[in-house]
Parts: C-alpha cells; structure tokens; sequence
DNA sequence: TATGAATGAGGATTCATTCAT
DNA sequence: CATGAATGAATCCTCATTCAT
C-alpha cells in the first residue's frame, strides 16, 4: 500500500490562494506604491480573476491591512526564531536590530510600512493595525535587552525607554536605507547602530 | 511726493494665489491624505475654482511636491533663525531636536513627508527632493554639534554619524508622535533625545 | 400490508427545494425590490447555496415569473375556494374586491406586480404572464357579476365591462394601498369599491 | 436700435443641458425599462460624455427622481391649461381623465410611474415624490369635480371620494393600457371611465 | 486671470452564471 | 443533489485635466 500526500481540501485550496493573493499583493505595492496598484494587478500577479480577489478580501484597503498583517507575521516569527538561538546578548541584540531593519533600496516590508503610516491617521482600523504590530517588536526588542541584563553583559535603569529609543532608530535608518540616502549604506548603519547600542548599554568601567 | 504703499503687482498677486493654494494643499493632505484629496477639495479650500488651481499647477504630483517643498522652507528657516539665538550647546541641540520633531497625532508636516516616503519609490523627482531637504536637515544637526565640539561642551569622534544618528532617531520618533502612539508622549520624547544626545556627545568625565 | 405514509420521493424532495425557492424569491423581492436582490440573498433566505438556486432556474428573469406566477396561482385558489362559498351575490362580490386588493403598505404580492408591471414592457415572456393571471381575475370577476345578475340581485347590460372596470379599480386603489397613501385606509377603500359595485350593478329602483 | 434675443448666458445653458439630460432620462427608460439603462445610454442619448451626466445628477435614483418630476411637471401644466379651457363640465371631466390616462403601449410617462411604484418602497424619497405628485392630480380631479356641483351638472354627496375613486380607476386603466392589454383600447377605456363618471355624478332623473 | 462646463479614461466593486468536486 | 470557488463582463462613479468664454 503506498503512502501518498493527501490531496488538498476544498478548504486548504482556498486558504492556498488567499495566500497567494496576500503574497501577490505584498510584492506589488512593494513594487509600484499602494495607489499605483489596481487590483487586477494584484489579481494578474496572483494568476486569478479580478472578481476572484474581491471574492476573497472586500475591499481595497482590507488588502492592504492584511497584506501589513501578514508580511509582519511571518517575519516577526522568522526573527525571532533565528535570534533566540543566539546566547551572547550582545549578539543577539546586533542581529535582532540587523533583522528589523530595512534590506535596503525598495524594501517591499518597508515600503508597505510607509503606506501604513500615510494612511493610518485616515483609517482608524489601520492605526490598529499599525499599534499593535509595533508594539510587538518593541516588546520583543525589550526582551532582548532585559535577558542582557539578566546575564550581565548589559546596564541600563530603563529598558523599556533603551527599547523605544533603539526601535525608532530603526526606523529612522529604515526610512532611508529604503528610500536609498546616499550617504548610508548597510555597513554604516551596522556601525550608527551598534555605537547606539553601546551608548545606551555597555557598562561604563571604572 | 508721497510716499505710498505700491499696488500689489500682477506679478505680487499671483505669487499671493499661488502660495495660497500651496498652504490650501498642505491642510487638506494633512488633514485627509494624498490619496483622498482631489484638486477640487484643494481648490475649495483654497477659496479658488478647479480650474484656477491647475492654471497654476500642472499636475497633482507636482503640488505635491511644492507642498513639501515649501512647507519645508519656511519651516527650516524659522528653526534655524531661533536655534542660532541660543548660545548654550547643549540648549541649542535640544531646541533643535524638539522643533525638528512632530508635534503630535496629525502633525501635517509629518503627514506630508509619509505621502513622500510612500511616493519617493516610485516619482524620482519626488526621490530627489526628498533626499535634498533630509540633507540640509542633517547638515544642519551637523553644524549645531561641531558648533558643541568647538565650544568644548561635546566630545566625539564622528560629527556626522551622531547627527545621522540623532536625525534618523527624529524621524522615527516623529512617526509615532504623529501616529499618537499611546507610549510616547512629548515629555517621553524629549527625555529620550536628551538621553541619547548625552550618550553620545557628553565627555566622559574621570 | 402496512399502510404508511411514502417517504418523499427525489421528484418530491425537488419540487419542495424549488418551492422554497420560490417562496424566499417572493420574501425578499417584496422585501427590497427586484433590482436590489440578488441571487445568493435569494439562496440565503431559502437556506442554500447560490449554486444551488441557479441549479434550479436557469435565469434571474426567469425566477421573477416563476415567483409571480405561484404567488398567484395559490392566491386565486384560495380566494376562488373561499368566494364560491358565499351564496348572498353582493357578499360574494364584496368578499372578493377584498380579497384581491392590496393588504396595505409593502404588501408582498403587489410589489411583486409593480416589479412585473415595470418589466413586461421590456420581457415579452413576462408580458405573456401578465396578460394571462390578469385575465384570469377578470374572468373570476365576470363570473361573480354574472352569477349577480343570475339571482336577480344585479343588473347591468355589460357584466364584462363592469368587470373590467371595478377590476382596474382594485388595481389602482392596490397601488395606493401599497404605497401607504395616507389618505387611503382599508375602510375608506373598502367604501370607495362597495360605492363602485353599487353605482355598475345595483338595480335602480322605480 | 435692434432688438435681438439675447446670446443664452452661461447659466441658461447649463440649464439646457440638464433639461436635455432629463428628456434624455425619461425617454431612454421609457423605451428600455430604468434597470437596463446605463448612465451612458443617457448621455449618448443627450449627446454629451458619461461624466457630464454625474456632473449634473450625483447618482442614478436621483435622475430617475428628477425625470419623474419633471415629466409630471410639464404634463400637469399644459393638461391644467387646457381642460380650463373647456366651460361644459362633463366636457372638462371627460377630457381631464382622456389626457391623464395612458395614451396606449409603452407609454413613457406611465412606465416611468412603474418604475416608480416598484422602486417608492425602498427608497424614501421617492416614495415622497410619488406621493406629493399623485396628490396633486387628485386635487385637480376633485376640483373639476366641485365645479361641475357648482354648475348644477354634477350631484354627489361626495366629491373627494369621486375624485379618489377616478383616479384610481384611471390608474388602473392605463397599467392595462401602457401593457396593451388586448382587451381594452382606448375607445372601450374612453367608454369605462364616462361609464364610471356618470354612475357616480349623474343627477338621478325622476 | 479666472471660471466652471465638459471630457473620458480608468478603476473598484458587483453579481449572474459556470463548473469541478 | 449540493456546494462554493471562480469567472469576467458590466457599470456606476471619480477625478485630473482641458478649454471656451
């Protein structure tokens, strides 16, 4: 008797392709920004109909949240899996902010963010969005420093604000390490956050 | 002879309309987005026809781009006259930052420049000014901590990368002000630029 | 031999899915007019999938004369059942006026009409149906007159005339009746073709 | 000095393009029924773009609103002035219900009342507009009736119940008309509705 | 300058209908 | 019989832009 995969369900086929179109949709507003995209892109990039996409995800904008959703998801998932198998703190910390932060000129994460952001203050279901996810790589990056502390290799009164602190300069750099400033490559900002991270952590000797 | 107020001039009053659409534009962008503006909505705001508002400007994207432009002179004029009063480093620096920073949930600047970084991947135009006004931001922040080193009240070795460092922190500290993330507040936010100003230009004493 | 009640055939089982049908299509055009329904709202409120509804019928059009036509068909047969009971002529005449006109504001049936009325000019299948219940009332109307006129109790020269007449009479006051006219309550309407029966069909005295 | 009509002003203009779009409205529903026409069967018919129409009328029910009440409007004037004209009262009754009647198959006026009626039981508007424009051919009607008291050549007890009653009658005469019901033409209609007045306002001789 | 009528391409969304399972 | 995924044509409406006045 052989053992065989079993064909996919009704169910799993639908979840496939709504996968699918997440995925489609990610890599095309990455690509072309939110307003440039029409949803028969998306659809075509996805291999199905338009009124397929509508069949699966109301509207536009319901798009976009769950495009955010997702691509955060799974990468936040990714992430922490690889940076908790480091041990030294410092280590961890560096390849934690490394992995935050944008892969460089046209970033589909990032661009997506950058969406977010200019429609967040119009849609309130999307500043949800936009709060909780952050939230979660702050907390993430708190732990990260608090587990530091734990084994000595760091100092600091105020995790929590070193976390916020060290956050937001990924953003910052993100911003234009996607938008490709010329005087910042991957290396410098390697450099710019390292030096923030000692500032903030190193234990002054003496 | 008498010695009289001139007539405002073809010339004056166009540039008059001209700057009143501009400020029109930057309200209602702020106010609602990129996206969810029409010219008309610009146009009415701006107490002007439709029409009147394209005889002026030849695309949307173009307005776009003078209302960053623009609100970024005027802006970046005041800051730097009232920031070159103070004579302290350290005061100077933190003036600086908080006038450089959003002002809080909405923050139509702010606003603009997240229609500008979603948009800058796509509109080179809109990529090179975007790079243009970050520079002269950082220029700025540049000359303000050598100023700091001269008077001998700051101590570093890389001028530029604490003034790529500090602005980029800006920029992601300005997100969340302006998204009204509920963990940042002013008072926050300032500590944590004092914070991080002092981590990396203080002089270690001893 | 036991007796025993037959267990419902396929054929049976069918024709009550597509009664269900039918008797849903009736609720919720009634409910929100024919333009408004769909076909899976039609499949919702019979309990069913939308496949299912379009397995049974092969068009939208299709339905609309289905759902008028059996509304009809059950209607007259009541109404025939009960009518044909009533020996007194003017009883007779007036229990079936009633029976026939509209119930009141968003009487189902009627709206059903007004959505025939509005089509048959475009549908000649529908006009076809149309004509055919229609006369059929008119034919239950004459009837009704002539068995009047048969006990003495009415008299006219033209009974198919004063048919035709108190039957478009019903149709008009049914307009307002379901439109909730305000000047046109059940009682005045119930005068109003009482006072019309009587003007065609009473015997003038002297 | 030359007296010439004046160039149409701007005003006067738009004005007679929106009459257009309304003739437009009314007689392409007419023909095709108001749910298989398209906003641009009404500009290719009015002969301007599709978008000219929604500059004019926001959205589809609204047109259909205005179509209504324009098309009532023109109709009750010119039938008001002419049955004025007309001293003999069973004349004036006569020709007021020959001319508020439908003038036979695919009546435009009437099919836009179908349309109306199947559609004033959603929309609240315009069941306002329904009712507010019946109201006022009623109010005509018992008019022409209260004069023919006057006169001597009516006698009823009660005029508005008259009115009420032919209106309906004529109602729902011209439902079986616009359908071309092939039992009735305009020469048996003419004969109900003389038929039905004379039953109810005819002075009883003896 | 200034208006606003006019355009027309474009796009999100709807929905009857089909069909593999 | 029954489902519901999939289709794609159809349509309303939006809106930047043009242009006669």
């Amino acid at each position: 008797m052989t053992v065989h995969r079993a064909a996919p369900t009704r169910r799993a086929k639908g979840q496939a392709k709504q996968q699918a179109v997440v995925d489609a949709a990610i890599a095309v507003i990455g690509e072309r920004g939110l307003a440039d995209v029409r949803m028969s892109d998306i659809a075509e990039r996805a291999g199905m109909s338009t009124g397929h996409v509508t069949y699966y995800f109301p509207s536009k904008t319901a798009l976009l949240m769950l495009a955010i959703q997702h691509s955060e998801e799974s990468l936040h998932r990714e992430v922490v899996d690889e940076v908790l198998e480091i041990a030294d703190p410092w280590q961890r910390l560096y390849r934690l902010l490394e992995l935050s932060a944008s892969t460089g000129r046209g970033d589909q994460g990032w661009v997506l963010w950058f969406e977010v952001w200019a429609n967040a203050g119009v849609d309130d279901d999307l500043a949800r969005v936009q709060a909780q996810l952050d939230s979660r790589w702050r907390h993430t990056l708190t732990e990260v420093i608090r587990y530091g502390c734990e084994q000595g290799a760091f100092v600091t009164d105020d995790p929590v604000a070193v976390a916020t602190l060290l956050s937001c300069l990924v953003d910052g750099l993100s911003v234009h390490l996607t938008l490709a400033d010329h005087d910042l490559d991957p290396a410098t900002v390697r450099e710019l956050y390292m030096r923030a991270a000692q500032s903030h952590l190193a234990p002054r000797d003496g």
